[in-house]
DNA sequence: CATGAATGAGTCTTCATTCAT
DNA sequence: CATGAATGAAGACTCATTCAT
């Protein structure tokens, strides 16, 4: 009940080119796995393919698509640019393991946290869901917060191919508040859509301006933001 | 009450040059001018010079900063990238004079909008200030849009010089959010800080997916917003 | 009666780019006129554009395509690299142009030749031919030695916008040779196509040997391959 | 009477470099035999330096010398581009290879064919020679056909080493016609340097058109060729 | 004011080559 | 013998910028 199906594009413009190489796709033993998974990266090719989409998924976030050059990626990574390419086949597709590592793991970060949690009240599950997104964006994956941060200003074709699982994810977050509706505990007059991009935007944009200070920090945000969606800033 | 200071700095970087023919700097006639000012643009180069700002704007709102070359600038303003530089130092001055009068533009809007309603309750300027914030994010000024949007992928020495001018409009905020605590509109346990994070974050992120499609939309969202901010999601 | 069609392809491919600039597109004063005319280039830019093609002619007759660099290109033009860009889309846009003028040129100069005879045998029509694509091959233009030598050893889908006029001209000559032996200058049971490429076989492959020294070298040359064409080493 | 000395160079501008692990010159087995021996490749080794000689000679043909990288020559040996290396100090070397076991294969060639006829007309020597010199090109050899189309491209220095061969090769033709004209089977007027040049340009321009379909469209061509060649067109 | 033409630094990418395993 | 992984030099191409006209 886990792993989100990779939008399976991944690569997959490549596909005239002569694919000399070998690597260049992820590793069968790496899909799907969670992205910060410690068990260890097995071959050396992977373990560099590893680094660098990490460096990446860095710099994306903190920079942005077009303002990272491969070369920061290397020295980030300790290797030379041309090394790159025996990993990756273009810059693109580094962005698109990036987009897809990242979407996959905040859902499959939420789904877990929600299913994990079995018989509650639909309150607790928006609760966790909204924990989970903030620990996946804040705390545990470079990747989710580059997806989020860059994808806005990614040209069409490059947004393409991972807008299926982007609706994926979106539908999760509105059949949590329709289930919550129904249950009569949100207001039975509020639209789920803005509701939802009400959240998540709120959610999101903490990238902004939250800096990690402590274990904890990301916790304490996640309940102040619950308390605040649930219950607003009125006087009780 | 009206004019936000610029923050004084714009251009200033480009103080050792030789300082070329002639404009360069925002002309007098427009320092402090509210934006969307209908009011005469006067000489053919102040046209210019506005025309290469909105263009700007409008590609920098969408691609972001590095992604938006000065060739694309110049072709939607109909003149030739040479050219620009009759009117700009350099990218960056454009940048610096877009996200500077994105903010002011912004911050004026809210302030005025908050100021001519007079005496009313905390709650209905905390209304009016959302509406005001999110007329000029998704409707007003592509200035705003392109600040909100590009500001946080800026490297370090491109976004200090509007610190100043982002702060002082954090405080407006915050101002808003204590006055509103302290007459007991919203309750004594909210910290001011995260809350108008939460707030401003919700605000903001609607760039990322609210599209124009009537004169009403916007004050709908906002009304919506305010809702939702006061009241929370509960059952009421 | 003079101007070959150019092959109306060049430049096509580029059709889907966004086509910044200007140039790029051979200038309407050019097009159709004979590639050596030494009516001058008028603008600063076409002049340019002429002396850069010219470059790249020598450069792939001499070395092939893949082989010469733009920075070989530029060098040999005494600009810089990034110049050929205010002039040119790609590499390929130059092969094109270089293929199309060189084919051109040598169909024009035999078409021209033959023309201008006026009544005369066949043999003596088929004798001008020779010389004339000699001459446009040894002496007069870059752009057809070129063509000839680099053609066979390019990519299909470089070769391909230039088959059109590759056959046209093939049957121009084919139908000499038919006319010849239409009126028994030609033994009957002569074939056509194979003739053909055994004459133009023996006529192009003199550029990997013949290198001009004098004024008649040429026709001195074409002269004694007519004779062997019609003649052969028999004894007579 | 078989072999023709290999030109003996081949590998000698590698004598500065330390001398890696083993082969890197054609083994003493193979040194002089025809190219085309299916007596037994002996070690494992020296079977794949033959068949990336093969690869390369194919491509080297198809697509010329710097246009073909190693990887395509590895992909087609069905090794990876590094293995090469075992055997073969560098991409000239290759190409110094290929080179020399082309034109040696020719000259084989033709050498055998016009001496196993013994005492024959000259006609009927050069005859053999034409169809010897075919059949070695278009039909048994990419070495050959690689050789003939590439050579002229390639720089200066690469061009070098091969040059007494080919030397040798001329003056063999030289000498059939020298003494086809000697013997009154060739006009006395006719020179033989330009002959020669018409003849083998007439012959080498075939690998540009023809494709060879059976077995016997190789003696039809060379036959019309002979006839071309000491005929020509003209009526009887 | 604006453009045409050019420049040079830097971008992504390719490729021959190396070398430890 | 062969490969996997990497390197560095170079290639095509882009782009902010300059400046004479």
């Amino acid at each position: 009940m886990k792993a989100v199906r990779s939008s399976s594009h991944s690569g997959d413009r490549s596909g005239s080119r002569p694919a000399a190489r070998r690597p260049k796709a992820p590793s069968a033993s790496r899909r799907g796995k969670p992205e910060n998974s410690s068990a260890a990266a097995t071959s050396k090719s992977e373990r560099s393919r590893d680094l660098i989409l990490h460096s990446a998924a860095q710099l994306f976030r903190r920079q942005g698509f077009s303002a990272t050059t491969l070369r920061q990626i290397a020295a980030k990574t300790k290797i030379k640019a041309g090394s790159i390419y025996y990993h990756f086949d273009s810059k693109e597709q580094i962005l698109d393991e990036v987009l897809d590592r990242g979407l996959r793991h905040v859902f499959e970060t939420v789904k877990n946290s929600v299913e994990r949690a079995g018989k509650v009240s639909h309150r607790r599950k928006i609760g966790l869901a909204i924990e989970a997104h903030l620990v996946a964006l804040l705390e545990t994956s470079d990747f989710t917060s580059a997806n989020i941060r860059i994808y806005g200003q990614l040209p069409e074709q490059l947004k393409k191919p991972h807008r299926p699982l982007r609706r994926a994810y979106a539908e999760y977050w509105d059949q949590l508040f329709i289930d919550a509706r129904r249950a009569g505990e949100i207001r039975a007059d509020m639209e789920v859509v803005p509701l939802r991009m009400f959240v998540i935007g709120a959610l999101n944009w903490t990238i902004e301006w939250f800096r990690l200070e402590n274990r904890d920090a990301v916790l304490e945000l996640a309940r102040r933001t619950e308390t605040l969606i649930f219950e607003g800033v009125n006087k009780p």
